[in-house]
DNA sequence: CGAATCTCGACTGGCCTGATCGGGATTTTC
DNA sequence: GAAAATCCCGATCAGGCCAGTCGAGATTCG
């Protein structure tokens, strides 16, 4: 799965409305500057957002956006499936968009693809905007800790 | 991460190569008949297979490629990596193609994405060839069968 | 009123993917 | 030897998607 920046914004914003939510809406203006997002492009975003009903808008002078819902009820697996569209790696093992493929029979990768389209999956719906708001940020020590993972390169 | 096509048939023709290990080439048309590849693009594919030193060519008359390494020694993770370049779901969290982003200092759901990160790649660095080919195809219905995963689609 | 806000649809430029093509070099088989 | 099949390589290209911009309208607060 790869996060477009629509879903990243996306994110970011809804994060900090985790933050003021309860404290009445927060205006689009104060999400851009505050999460670096191009103010032009973040209409679009919180359209879709508003669209989904997470998240509540009030027009006018004072106006802003807000939480429309607690922030236990929205997963990270929720956004970002409705920006990207697709979680798994392939599109034979989608289920949303599944694409048919000659080689099904006796294609034998296809499990590995549909193990990690169940990690993915399993864990971005069991994280919960609240959970996610309550972890501590990433260093950029962790990022590069590729021993922990086994891996050899990412 | 998201599996280009070029990363897919690459995987195809590996496996049916592991198959074929120890006799002999396999010709470049028998290998874009029997995995439903365009024979033109697969020299690509092929030449980017032989650089990274997975197979090897005979040219002329009864030639073709074979795998130039026991099956045990290639992973999916390193094949993906070379095609596709990141597995990383955003480049925050990318370590060969890392990019900066300025919420790294407050942003709390890179840790998850950090997360999803580790797990693929810990996977897909431990799928060797040998091991993936001795797995079992995978059904539709296992495909389709959420409840398993617990995810509200894909 | 007027300033600040959300709303909506149209548009665009650039990049990447997934190929296709022509032509050349090499080797094996007959 | 000659022919056939193969591998090799660079150029090119169409289409689609992504990220972002723009103009203009509707709504509310002070």
């Amino acid at each position: 799965m790869r996060l477009s920046r629509k879903a990243d914004y996306a994110l970011r914003v809804l994060f900090t409305l985790v933050d003021q939510y309860g404290q009445g809406p927060v205006s689009m203006n104060a999400l851009a500057r505050a999460n670096d997002v191009p103010k032009r492009f973040l209409e679009h975003i919180m359209l879709d957002l508003k669209s989904q009903g997470w998240v509540a808008s009030s027009p006018g002078r004072k106006g802003g956006y807000e939480l429309a819902q607690p922030p236990e009820r929205i997963t990270m697996g929720q956004v970002i499936r409705h920006f990207d569209g697709v979680m798994a790696p392939i599109g034979c093992v989608s289920v949303t968009r599944h694409e048919p493929c000659s080689q099904e029979r006796h294609c034998r990768f296809r499990r590995v693809l549909l193990e990690v389209r169940n990690m993915t999956v399993q864990y971005l719906d069991n994280a919960t905007l609240a959970w996610v708001a309550a972890l501590a940020p990433v260093s950029t020590a962790e990022v590069f800790a590729l021993e922990l993972v086994g891996g050899d390169g990412i």
